[in-house]
DNA sequence: GCGACAG
DNA sequence: ATCTTGTCGC
């Protein structure tokens, strides 16, 4: 995967490649498994973590993971993070043996300035279905109703770009946009139900701890 | 012009 | 993201 060498260049390949992204499901999508995709960083240097973990949608089970190490070239820059993380990703999704049904990204997706987040990036790439689950939002909501389940939009210039969705009564919200080949109410329907039991869905918090212990692993030698 | 800004 | 102990609660 080719990364940009200066912050216009990725720019401008977001906005190149928005378009591309798609706002539907395909016919009689019904996934069984869903993918979560992280990446863990070392305190002061480029070497990150990936990890990929697969879980079955309906019973959280864990079924297959993947992991790989690489290096942060491209710095941080809101808005641009997904060149940080890109490469790594790609080269532990590779090592799975099985193609995941859908993507569950650790960023946004069309809930971006320039509508075109991880979870697009990464669905584009692949061609997978992809959903965007962040912990904190660049667009504007008002706060969803305390019942799990209950959603309010995400705004961002006019544009309705996601969703505020509660996993969990009376508990901060998540920030669900669509990735790639799938509509927002199946996104948010599929996010809940991967958080049966706590805020953020299985998928996240699987390939979260996992890309933790790959890095410490790694360190270690 | 200045600050804020996914991870 | 990461640096970081204990603590309150289910």
């Amino acid at each position: 995967m080719l990364i940009p060498s200066t912050v216009e260049d990725a720019v401008a390949l977001q906005s190149a490649l928005a378009p591309s992204v798609v706002r539907t499901a395909p016919p009689g999508f019904a996934p069984r498994t869903a993918t979560g995709l992280d990446v863990a960083y070392a305190a002061g240097s480029e070497l990150v973590a990936a990890a990929v973990v697969t879980v079955g949608i309906a019973t959280g089970e864990v079924l297959e993971s993947a992991t790989a190490i690489g290096e942060a070239t491209f710095p941080y820059v809101p808005g641009l993070f997904a060149f940080r993380e890109l490469p790594t990703l790609l080269t532990a999704l590779d090592r799975l043996r099985t193609t995941p049904d859908l993507l569950v990204a650790d960023g946004h997706g069309l809930a971006h300035p320039r509508r075109f987040g991880l979870a697009c990036h990464l669905g584009v790439e692949t061609g997978l279905p992809a959903i965007g689950v962040a912990k904190t939002p660049m667009a504007d909501y008002e706060a969803p109703r305390p019942a799990r389940g209950s959603t309010t939009p995400l705004w961002d210039g006019g544009d309705e770009v996601g969703a505020a969705l509660r996993t969990q009564p009376n508990v901060k919200p998540i920030f669900v946009s669509i990735g790639h080949r799938i509509d927002l109410a199946t996104a948010c329907t599929l996010v809940l139900a991967l958080a049966t039991r706590f805020r953020l869905p299985e998928t996240t918090r699987q390939a979260d701890h996992l890309s933790r212990r790959t890095l410490r692993a790694q360190q270690a030698h």
